[in-house]
DNA sequence: AGCAAATTTGAGTATATATTCAGATTTGCC
DNA sequence: GGCAAATCTGAATATATACTCAAATTTGCT
């Protein structure tokens, strides 16, 4: 944990390195060294201020998610095209890191448990963050109904990012935003 | 290639051991040195019948992946129905391998071009597969608008295999099924 | 100015990986 | 049985990885 100037600043070079490396070489191509070498300082420096390498990859995926958040005070104000607005966002301006995050789901939830909880933790709160949404706009359906719709709606635009992580060229906007009337045709029934 | 009795037999024994790592230990644990001691050969044999650590791979996930397909001979018989009950035994029955088929097209597919378009290839075929079946199902509704469904809900199947490679609870099939039923409501709009 | 803690360096460790290859052995064909 | 091709072995290669550590230097506080 940096505590002098110095410390912050090379920090900071870590960060960004990370962070560029991640989008143009992908997770694979994010090595140490690779690291290193972009902030210009020495493995040590590294190690003195992260734990591990994975430690600053999850703060660089974590802080582009959070910057993309319609409603980061959690005031309950955000609507369901705003939420899957800034999915699409994500996804499409920003398809390297959403690959990153698909990632770190596949591989990282499989052999390390603690990246794991972190992901499914975060999924659960997402849901509720849709399904609050969904319940906001129509009122006559059950909270546990709502939940499960946008657990299948998460999974569409998911899906969609996938998707788009293998073809460049794929719309998410036009399917994820179909996807939407989906739902609101259903409460309906 | 083999081409004497031993040859195939080696063979058979690598694709057994490269089979059962997958589905036992993940990709990550199906290294060179893991297959060959399980199927009791060393590491010359092994590059004697393939080129490839990746090859081996291909071929068992390939397999894995005819053996469940309602309507192998091609004879466009297959009702959506079909496709998605299938889709849920391979991703349920079959977690461990829609996984790795996961990791294949989030990894392989960025940094590997080969593989990259044959996942394409594979996915533009199911992309029709599917299309067929809901254009079958739903005469009214034009051949681009059926593929255009069609991608939605693999995009939804895939993004629920997903959830589920991340939590082994997680109930595809209810969700798979409902995913079905917001086609049919929406080809009647 | 001085001192303790933070930071950087540079060289190292430990380990794991996929792949190769020459030589010995086995196989199947004639 | 003999012979060429296929197969197997066992050791070696090359390379890359994340990570460590003692010693030198810098920083910020008093």
């Amino acid at each position: 944990m940096a505590r002098y100037k110095a410390g912050l600043k090379t920090e900071a070079k870590i960060l960004e390195a990370t962070r560029h490396l991640l989008s143009e070489v992908g997770f694979e191509g994010t090595t140490l060294k690779a690291i290193c070498d972009r902030a210009g300082i020495r493995a040590g420096s590294f190690y003195n201020l992260f734990g591990t390498k994975e430690e600053a990859i999850i703060r660089v995926v974590r802080e582009s998610l959070v910057s993309l958040d319609p409603d980061p005070d959690r005031e309950g104000r955000d609507t369901l095209d705003e939420l899957i607005e800034a999915f699409i966002t994500f996804a499409e301006a920003n398809s390297s890191f959403s690959r990153i995050y698909l990632h770190i789901a596949v591989t990282g939830a499989m052999t390390d448990d603690v990246i794991r909880q972190r992901v499914l933790h975060h999924h659960a709160e997402r849901v509720r963050r849709f399904g609050d949404a969904i319940a906001r706009e129509h009122p006559s359906m059950t909270r546990e109904h709502a939940e499960s719709e946008a657990e299948t709606l998460l999974a569409t635009l998911h899906g969609l990012a996938l998707r788009r992580a293998m073809d460049p060229e794929f719309p998410v906007a036009e399917h994820a935003r179909r996807s939407l009337l989906i739902i609101q045709v259903t409460a309906g029934g």
